[in-house]
DNA sequence: ATGAAAGCGCTAACAT
DNA sequence: ATGTTAGCGCTTTCAT
């Protein structure tokens, strides 16, 4: 294989030479420049990594580590992990793959053996337990995701918060005034990804400061519970016109259910779901949604990893903006008379008792 | 950081002999042995990476080359990518993700500058232009997919003959006598990845064998295709009993355009699908199918790498038998007798005439 | 603006 | 069974 001492030869120039024409770290007359690069060029020259991470303690690789459990939506994984490969193409890096199961010592293994200048990390939880070694290692790393305690790390993820408060107001902007949330399953709650909590408080919050009557439901994924439900939302809040669901599963389903129910989507019901782009899409009912932005976060990491690497401050939290892409699932109010008939329907005759108003904020919608 | 001269010291011995307890490739007193790991252990060292590449010329890192295409099923490559990672793992080593666009420039590249020790590369295409360059450089490759002249190559994949045989076999014991395969898009045959034409060619082969009449369709993926293809299917081939679907995205499409047909599934039409395992598991109609052995693909491709690694001899290419998972899309064929009386009961008493039977059998669906 | 030379941390031949 | 030592190919001081 060629080395630098080939190029150095081919150039009429010394080894360091043709090392600092390809670091840049200084200045070189142009000629010699231009003679060398056709020397590297023409004998087809790559510096050896190895000895170049021995030499200046710089790899040029970053390690990017994706998760493997069930229930994170494979395509995303593979769309973060594509812009990040060709993200750190673009600064000259590459990329070493690494998977969740082998946990901590994995990074503590990668990083002390100088097989990278930093990490990615995807699917951080609340309380990942990779946080201590992230803070720990001397290697810079971005995280994908939030955990409850940012300090001393870099953050990068969609501003779920927002997302839910999007929805909400969409809807509201539509003449709404009593919607529902229906979530992610409730282990996705407990196991403690943060990201279900925050659209939820979004949407609550946001619900609160329009004055709009506002429930929110965990939901299992599977058609059978979405169709349930269904039919408890609009047992239990009869005036409900938009339903906003962040469960990709059932999506689809919901809507279905919906229609069954007699409520037209979106004549009589507004439906808003958050889910990846790549399911919207090739999705059987166009439905209203905001997308995960899975190319940007890629890209975002690995340009905040390379700020780290150049030592340039970067913000402990990233949050990106959600977009919405409005579709055929969400219009505008239709006038009350119509609504109440509705209601009426699909209650079948039940009439609207004190006990059952008494539960939770319907109350404000007689 | 920990080096190998810090456990030399920590274990009272030279680093030579730290070495050689980690590589093993010295016989070493049980006394030191122990003293030696116990001191790694302690102090929690691990090689420097690149040292290491530099003195001994392998870098325990293989590099990974992911398609980017459209086409090709994300969770497919996620699946043979995490089955890749997880079994270098298993024999030390790492692995450097790497997409197609970069083309043979990146193998040229990563292999030049010692980035890796071989390769494994993914969605191979018959004339693949990166073959001349994987041919040429002197690390070791295994490819997943099978080019047309694998000479001087290891190749790994589904062997996809068989897969077509297995379908016909599967339908011909049931009875079935009159079959065709609904393959995949146009595009998918002219752009030359040879397992879609390996699938018509294992098919019609055994359907000769068995004396079967078989016939080949490509279709585009849409459900519109589908819909037109099973008139068409109907139309030409009136005695057709089975089909064959090489065509994810319309599996169900085919299926439910032959129930509104009148032929129900399996009782009057047995169907069988070539297809990912998730696909399978997730869609509408429990269709018999044969799976796609992602995992065992990327288990195999690593064996196989890490065998050239060792100068192993390795057979040029390895095809892995396909499995077939009955569910309930097929079934024996009917008694003639009783197919009249079925077909006599979805023409709604319509008289089974010379004239139906020839052209259309939309008609019966007024 | 360029060269010379000292390592970077490890492996493996060459000792004993 | 273990120690000594010469590189591996590069970067980066230190010189000029």
């Amino acid at each position: 294989v060629v080395k630098i001492t080939d190029v150095a030869q081919h150039a009429g120039v010394s080894p360091s030479t043709v090392s600092y024409v390809l670091s840049g770290k200084r200045t070189i007359s142009e000629s010699t420049q231009r003679r060398v690069e056709e020397s590297i060029r023409t004998l087809g020259y790559h510096p050896h990594a190895g000895a170049r991470a021995l030499a200046s303690n710089r790899t040029n690789v970053l390690a990017l580590v994706v998760p493997l459990r069930q229930g994170v939506h494979v395509p995303v994984i593979m769309q973060v992990a594509v812009a990040v490969v060709t993200t750190a193409r673009r600064f000259g890096f590459d990329v070493l793959l690494l998977t969740q199961d082998e946990g901590a010592e994995a990074l503590r293994r990668v990083a002390q053996s100088a097989l990278c200048d930093g990490f990615v990390v995807m699917d951080i939880e609340l309380h990942d337990s990779r946080l201590p070694t992230l803070r720990a290692t001397p290697r810079p790393s971005v995280l994908i995701g939030v955990p409850e305690n940012t300090e001393g790390l870099t953050c990068v993820d969609l501003d779920f918060r927002a997302v839910g408060e999007l929805c909400v107001e969409h809807l509201a902007e539509l003449g709404h005034r009593s919607i529902a949330l229906v979530g992610s399953p409730p282990e996705v709650y407990e196991r403690g990804t943060g990201y279900a909590e925050r659209v939820a408080e979004g949407f609550t919050r946001a619900a609160r400061r329009y004055g709009i009557d506002a429930t929110v439901h965990a939901c299992e994924a599977t058609s059978e519970a979405a169709l349930a439900m269904t039919w408890k939302l609009l047992d239990e809040q009869p005036d409900l016109t938009g339903v906003v669901v962040h469960n990709e599963p059932i999506v689809d389903s919901i809507v279905e259910a919906l229609n069954r129910a007699g409520r037209r989507v979106p004549d009589d019901m507004s439906v808003v779901a958050v889910r990846p782009d790549e399911l919207a899409m090739q999705s059987v009912t166009p439905v209203t949604w905001v997308p995960f932005p899975a190319e940007e976060l890629g890209v975002r990491a690995v340009e905040l990893l390379m700020a780290k690497l150049e030592k340039r401050p970067v913000p402990e939290v990233t949050l990106l903006p959600p977009r919405i892409t409005e579709w055929a699932s969400t219009a505008v109010r239709r006038a009350p008379q119509v609504s109440a008939a509705a209601a009426g329907r699909t209650t079948k005759g039940r009439p609207l008792t004190a006990e059952r108003l008494a539960v939770d904020t319907r109350r404000k919608q007689p």
